[in-house]
DNA sequence: TATCAACGGGAAATCGATTTCGCAGAGGTG
DNA sequence: CACCTCTGCGAAATCGATTTCCCGTTGATA
């Protein structure tokens, strides 16, 4: 083991203190200009790296903050990181990530190692297994420590808190309005389970589209899909209704990708016997044959947004205002899938 | 600012010493039964939590550790982080991660943060910005420091570590094997710009397999690609070659995709007048049409063996071994972009 | 009764920085 | 010459834990 290099040591070696380091190091000109040199020389000579522990412990305040993440694998999740990564550097932040896994336990250590002093704030996405269940004593806990903490995407709104969120319940609106105007009036909705909060804002939009053009909800038409199972045998199902939808609304890409194939294999025309609509994640909707329409989420905006209002909560911009919910815009981004409207 | 839980404040409130609150919490028998239950059960009602800076600081360790992702919205990337997440996980320790975004700036930012206390060993992928710049130097500095380190995926073979790599040069030469034993002896090779180490090695099976069956190699057949651009534009003149090759090996999914895309909208068939396999690294292979036929590269086994390896540095089971290489066995997955073989 | 071990707990050093305060000596002023 | 003010640096407390060493009791033993 090679001795560390600290103020300490190079101030052994330079017969100063380490006061007198920690100072010329910050360049007080309370040292004297050719100590302040000659310490600062030396510092770079040996390559001296600051403990940041031993700062952030002193200083109480990291400029690091926490994200957790409910499940990497997902584009979407991804590019909000992205968003979170370029703000929070801007601010002169940096982000580490860790991730839940979509797991209560998981949530509940991750939050754990991150709260237990490293960081500055917390941006957190909720973990199925923790809407499963329902239990939300450790959100509590972090505000009771006083860290900072904002909510994106998968959020509670009875957690006191800034939130981030997409437009669930508008995209979901906008998209099946868009089918219904194409002419479908017979929708499937292949869904999330019901007690995944976003899940739940696009069953609504859903539900509202249809109910403005007067057609009455089928709950035969709604599908709701564990995607810990296998996803073809839970989206077979949609093509044994009889008579057959005329379109479907895919809450995620996967579902609506493996309805074309489905699809395809049974030979249903895309738009023509089916048109498709998705709340999209990742990069496949613009690959498939035919590609597939979708309600893009801009993951990189609700990233930037997020990684704001936490830093301004860090620093404090606006002591004691209220608790903001900020919601990003969905865009409808119209491919293959779809019919082109008759106008 | 509510006042902290602290072992000082927990000691003061019941009258002891604060190691005696240490010692309690630890359960060491030098604490008598009563009083050290009566610590435990008070700490626990004021919900104490150890500040890990400072035990950090204190034992020299973390149990943490580093790891830097080149660019998180990459599926594969993401399929290594899991795998990661979970070997680490299960050795009792936690991954925090980071970006670079493929810049060496924010290589290097990334790795200062990590390294400058907070970690106990350090997982990276080499950002292309840094393949690109050619400078290693905060590389060595890891090793000088002597904090253990691990290089996966982007790898350089003269840094002093273990690394862990998937088995390019193999799955490219089984891919363009299968193109040429299906037939096709006019094969273009879409790839990465040649500083990227995995371009190469992709390239160099490609070399290996058209030699092995005496096809000479055209350069006019080989297509670099820069991501920063417009990948159409780029791929686009494959499809000006005369005559056409009868295959394409991509080094990346995207790059499959974008061809078939391109190859469906001048009327060529697939796979017939043209066969395609890629690397994969995302989702989109298996729901284009036709399903491209992929080198699957492991992501989530790459990412626990390097955990793996890691752990086994800072825990320092084999003292003084020699640094390893590992190369994670590719598999080539069938799918419909492929003649199926004749024999 | 003197000695000693075991027991139970506390004081203090330590990890690596920051920051307040204090102090010695130089130089200026009346 | 007495007093004051800078200037430039160091001592020490602090952040929150861990860990070593030390000390006062108690009870047992010779």
């Amino acid at each position: 083991m090679k001795p560390k290099v600290t103020m300490k040591s190079i101030a052994n070696e330079l017969g100063v203190s380490v006061s007198t380091v920690s100072k010329a190091l910050k360049d007080n000109p309370r040292i004297s200009k050719e100590l302040r040199k000659k310490i600062q020389a030396f510092s770079k000579l040996l390559d001296y790296q600051p403990d940041a522990r031993a700062i952030s412990l002193r200083k109480q305040s990291s400029k690091v903050i926490g994200v957790v993440i409910p499940e990497i694998t997902n584009h979407f999740f991804t590019t909000v990181i992205k968003g979170i990564d370029f703000a929070t550097k801007k601010r002169g932040y940096q982000a580490i990530i860790c991730l839940s896994n979509e797991s209560y336990n998981e949530e509940v250590k991750s939050i754990n190692l991150l709260t237990s002093g490293s960081i500055d704030g917390l941006l957190l996405s909720i973990a199925s297994g923790t809407q499963k269940k329902g239990i939300y004593e450790h959100l509590f806990d972090i505000k009771n420590a006083e860290i900072p903490l904002v909510l994106f995407d998968r959020t509670e709104d009875f957690i006191a808190c800034d939130i981030v969120k997409a437009d669930d319940v508008g995209g979901a609106y906008n998209a099946t309005k868009t089918l219904i105007e194409s002419g479908c009036k017979r929708i499937a909705l292949i869904n999330f389970e019901s007690y995944i909060n976003i899940g739940k804002e696009r069953k609504m939009g859903y539900g509202m589209a249809l109910n403005e053009y007067g057609i009455e909800e089928d709950n035969t038409l709604i599908f709701e899909v564990d995607e810990d199972k296998n996803l073809y045998d839970q989206i077979e199902p949609v093509f044994d209704l009889d008579p057959l939808p005329n379109a479907i609304f895919a809450a995620k890409e996967d579902f609506a990708a493996i309805a074309i194939k489905l699809a395809l294999k049974k030979g249903i025309k895309i738009p023509d016997e089916l048109a498709i609509i998705s709340f999209v994640n990742g990069l496949i909707s613009e690959y498939t044959s035919p590609s597939i329409s979708a309600v893009v989420q801009h993951g990189y905006n609700m990233g930037k947004m997020a990684a704001k209002l936490l830093i301004d909560r860090i620093e404090n911009k606006t002591p004691g205002s209220p608790y903001e919910t900020k919601v990003i815009a969905t865009k409808l981004k119209l491919r293959d899938s779809v019919k082109k409207q008759n106008n």
